[in-house]
DNA sequence: CAGTATCCAAAGGGATACTG
DNA sequence: CAGTATCCCTTTGGATACTG
């Protein structure tokens, strides 16, 4: 029991990881938004086949939380039948960052699980 | 139907954020690896402080899971009584940028929600 | 195409108590 | 301190069918 007990200096990060993740919670809410990132624009049925394993059900469901937190924009294009445009929000566009950083690591990472 | 539809050259980086995110999973995980980050390294009961809301049992599931994807250590120390500490692997180390961007993104998301 | 609705199984995860 | 074990409710999420 000495001194690396608790150094409270840091708390204040983690709570910051937190809060990003609390918005970013989801088992496909990071996918999703690298699907709409990469391709600028993006219809539903697009992120569908994007994003390996999703449903409907749970893309429908995780877009509108998204949306609901002001990173994505939804736009009805009055096609027959109808066709809708996901985009990143320019709030939503900060994130680019973080992707590229998860979309490098992941690379990376892929390389050391299976070649080496 | 037009141009806007499938562009293959981004399917690379999305399969890449979605390998990232494989090892990532579960609602804690990366505020886990951020509590250990920033204090380079960590006793079970501090982690259990450090992230609002989890459970030891969770805890305890998460750390093993970072384990075998090698991206923490498990050291007990022959105390009495004993002491575990958690510290990211050199590989666990290449997450620190991810980490430092999400706190950063965290930061200013708690900005914008909270007083502007 | 872009979803919604329903059913239902499986996993997640909290509370509490217990162990070395 | 660092977990494990158990109970049990909640959430997740797949399959399928349906709608404007």
């Amino acid at each position: 029991m000495a001194d690396y007990v608790c150094v409270p200096g840091h708390k204040k990060e983690i709570m910051a990881v937190h809060d990003a993740m609390d918005v970013l919670n989801g088992k496909w809410k990071i996918s999703i938004i690298s699907s709409i990132c990469y391709y600028s624009e993006r219809r539903f049925s697009d992120i569908l086949n994007d994003v390996p394993g999703i449903s409907n059900k749970m893309l429908s469901k995780e877009l509108k939380e998204l949306e609901l937190n002001k990173l994505i924009s939804r736009t009805v294009l009055d096609t027959q039948p109808i066709t809708v445009q996901y985009k990143l929000t320019e709030y939503g566009k900060t994130l680019q960052t973080i992707i590229n950083n998860l979309a490098d690591w992941g690379m990376e990472h892929r390389k050391m699980i299976t070649g080496k």
